[in-house]
DNA sequence: CGACGTGTTGATCTCTCTCAATTAGAGTGG
DNA sequence: CCACTCTAATTGAGAGAGATCAACACGTCG
């Protein structure tokens, strides 16, 4: 429980990361609570849990998700370090959603009217927030794009071209070396409305064919022209420079 | 191009909607540009269009889309009077998603660096941006979760009890008498991921098993419990007291 | 009156699901 | 060191929900 000081936040070097004042380092110390461990699989936020605080992955993976009564599960979207948790069910009845993660995982935890302190004492982090929440909506519609109108080929390339890239962009060399990749076929099976036998055989099928290589929780991808051509993303999909929180 | 002062906004006196202080008011009426009417079935933002400035819809009814470069489409939730857009397209490289009239519709138009003007000068709104934002983001879940994962009867029905109450919670009477309904099949076919042809089968199914009524552009639930029970929706879909932007 | 958009219905077709069984690796306990 | 167990991945076979194809009905509108 050794907290670190958000001056040294591991997250601040990354590129992907803008620069914050002083004031705004000082304030988001002050709001830190504590850091958070948890193994990997475990529960951070439970469906339908009040009171939920604040969280700011630093390190790890983790996913959104929802479940129906009889148990089936959709994964909303994946998180990385410098995901912001927990907006969503500031106010009202409760999270709409449960926090899993898929690594050990570590997370700084806010108090929970740290948003609209936020908000009041560096209007430029409240934004930074509105900010980082728009986008992760983006991410959600760009996941009900899939869902909804890609087959299954198309919505696994799409997967993997976005995940990759996400996972490169926290890394010093940019993927070179492939990217970590801590789903198991039933996550995957889950993010994409497809049941887990039809997801394997999506997914070797495309290595087979040679568009990826999935070893020892690692992702590489060895055609990245054919993923793109399924996945139909727009734009080369690279991640804007994202504001810390 | 009577431009309504924002004192005298019809979207005010709704129930949903918080009270303003004179400042915040004062703050929006400052940074609103004017109206923008358009007839149903027009283009408010173009997919991919850059510059986009933000709008609240006054009036009407629209919606959020996403589509495949072969014309797949892809709806990713239904804009009801007092819903903001725009936000996601701030910063960076355009919109990713098209807004597209149901109905004749009317938005308030605000110039581009509004979203941050209102933080600085009223965090308070600030915040409510970014739990606006937060909260379409849960709708959009929902919707995912749907389309993931429910089958083509749960996701028609979970459709109709949540547009009926988004739209009952606009009227006077509620939804007594029934909500107005703009959308075509092949709308509700482009929202749930289903074909056009399916989409005509279950919602007359349901129809006919007298779960609704869909005439003359009207909505009336018959059978509540029955659709609410198809649809599985946590607690009971009622929408949250909204801050007003 | 013909063109068009929307809704409706029947007949196939196929993509994806479900069921079932097997393999491989990682732990655990004897 | 060897069962034994568990989880994750894999593959085949059959079934089914939903897609596609094709017609037709109805109202509006130029």
């Amino acid at each position: 429980m050794t907290a670190t000081p958000c001056q040294d936040c591991p997250l601040r070097p990354l590129p992907l990361f803008m620069a914050q004042s002083d004031d705004e380092l000082a304030l988001v110390q002050s709001l830190k609570r504590r850091e958070q461990t948890l193994e990997a699989g475990a529960t951070l936020i439970h469906e339908g849990q009040v009171d939920a605080p604040l969280f700011t992955l630093l390190e790890g993976w983790a996913f959104r998700f929802k479940t129906l009564s009889d148990g089936r599960r959709q994964i909303l979207n994946f998180l990385l370090a410098g995901d912001f948790v927990g907006v969503q069910q500031k106010m009202g009845d409760g999270a709409a959603h449960g926090v899993i993660t898929l690594t050990d995982a570590v997370f700084c935890v806010f108090q929970r009217d740290a948003l609209w302190t936020m908000h009041r004492e560096q209007p430029s982090m409240g934004f930074n927030v509105t900010w980082l929440t728009a986008h992760e909506e983006s991410v959600v519609d760009e996941t009900l794009l899939s869902v909804g109108r890609r087959s299954a080929e198309e919505r696994i390339a799409t997967l993997l071209v976005l995940l990759y890239k996400r996972a490169a962009a926290l890394q010093a060399d940019h993927g070179a070396g492939g990217v970590p990749f801590p789903l198991t076929q039933q996550h995957v099976a889950d993010a994409l409305g497809l049941s887990l036998v039809h997801t394997n055989k999506t997914l070797r099928k495309l290595e087979r064919r040679g568009l990826h290589t999935l070893v020892d929780g690692r992702l590489h991808l060895r055609d990245v022209k054919a993923l793109v051509r399924l996945a139909d993303v727009y734009g080369d999909g690279k991640p804007m420079p994202r504001p810390l929180v």
